[in-house]
DNA sequence: AACATAAACTAACAGTTGTTAGTTAAAATT
DNA sequence: AATTTTAACTAACAACTGTTAGTTTATGTT
């Protein structure tokens, strides 16, 4: 059920739009123009306009989800496990940073998977949330409310699509460590 | 210029729907059957879709300008500063959820006023990023990447309005001492 | 050479969009 | 009592929306 690289290259456009202008004011025909065709002629390669943001979203949820799962089965610190999951956002951010507009903001516009989305979400959250707490109780982190550190690190690591195409010349090995830095011991000296 | 109670109920219904589905997504219809009423009428009262969102935008951008001029105009240590910042993004934020996700989301549909808003924003963030850099030369702050340690607490305070409605329990107070411990001394024991 | 497939095209559709014009009825002001 | 104002209404518009049907053209396969 992989797509053909034709279709790929329609979501890929559509990404970039998707990130310009949200998935709403994106019509059908802006994509075909931006690919030099009809709108009429991306039916031969795609279901519908919604298919193609239901593409962009899921598989980067599921990504996402697959990369986090590792970090959770893994024997590592705490600490260290959080690292992981930073790096993980910055990798996947960084190859995908049009979806990851998509993913954040236009979810909503999501019909027959949008309960599915919902659920992966909150698998997520949940994952990283116990991750913080497991390094309460070990002592490792502060023992703060759990969904106050969840969310301010998780709203950084959510807007590096926006903060990425800004900053190309940085590294990615670089800024994740940075990160790591600045989320887990704070920016006071 | 300050618009009449009737205008004020059209923007804040909009401002509703806005953070449900978009400004794109929401229609004159929608924002009318909201109120009870047929979407010509609400043109008695504005001068046209865009004017709702230009209100929105401006107004709060404008006011976040303000509060941050008052923050650098004191003197504080920059750790106060700081404090202070966190509390204006709280506290602007609690009243002016469904605001926030127009300024967050929605400014690249604005057009008369949309280089006004860059201009804002490109001020707010310098401004910001000058307050962090004098504490790097107080000693205060640590000598990271400026832009990083900007990027990353502005990236929080900028998604409080997803957070805040969900913890409706929690005193803003509460919230801003919790995110001032959690962004300037990290999570880290 | 005959055929099949892939991927573009033109034309058109039914529904939706923001907005305007003109009307009506109630309330406020003279 | 006569009038202006306010704020709703109905009806309609031209443009735009996602999508479908049917056709054409080039490429690849038998």
């Amino acid at each position: 059920m992989s797509p053909t690289p034709r279709k790929l290259e329609i979501i890929t456009t559509a990404s970039t739009l998707f990130k310009e202008k949200g998935y709403s004011a994106v019509t059908m025909r802006d994509i075909a123009k931006a690919m030099g065709i009809k709108a009429a002629s991306l039916y031969n390669h795609i279901k519908n306009k919604e298919e193609i943001l239901t593409f962009i979203i899921i598989s980067l949820a599921e990504e996402f989800i697959k990369g986090l799962d590792k970090v959770k089965g893994s024997k590592a610190t705490c600490e260290e496990k959080l690292k992981q999951i930073i790096s993980l956002h910055v990798d996947i951010t960084s190859r995908n940073t049009n979806g990851m507009a998509s993913l954040n903001n236009d979810w909503m516009h999501l019909k027959d998977q949008l309960n599915h989305y919902l659920a992966l979400r909150v698998e997520y959250e949940n994952t990283f949330r116990d991750i913080i707490k497991e390094g309460i109780n070990n002592n490792e982190i502060k023992n703060l409310n759990p969904d106050i550190m969840l969310f301010s690190i998780l709203s950084t690591l959510r807007s590096l699509y926006i903060w990425i195409p800004q900053k190309e010349d940085m590294e990615p090995a670089l800024l994740a460590s940075n990160l790591n830095e600045v989320l887990l011991k704070g920016i006071n000296k």
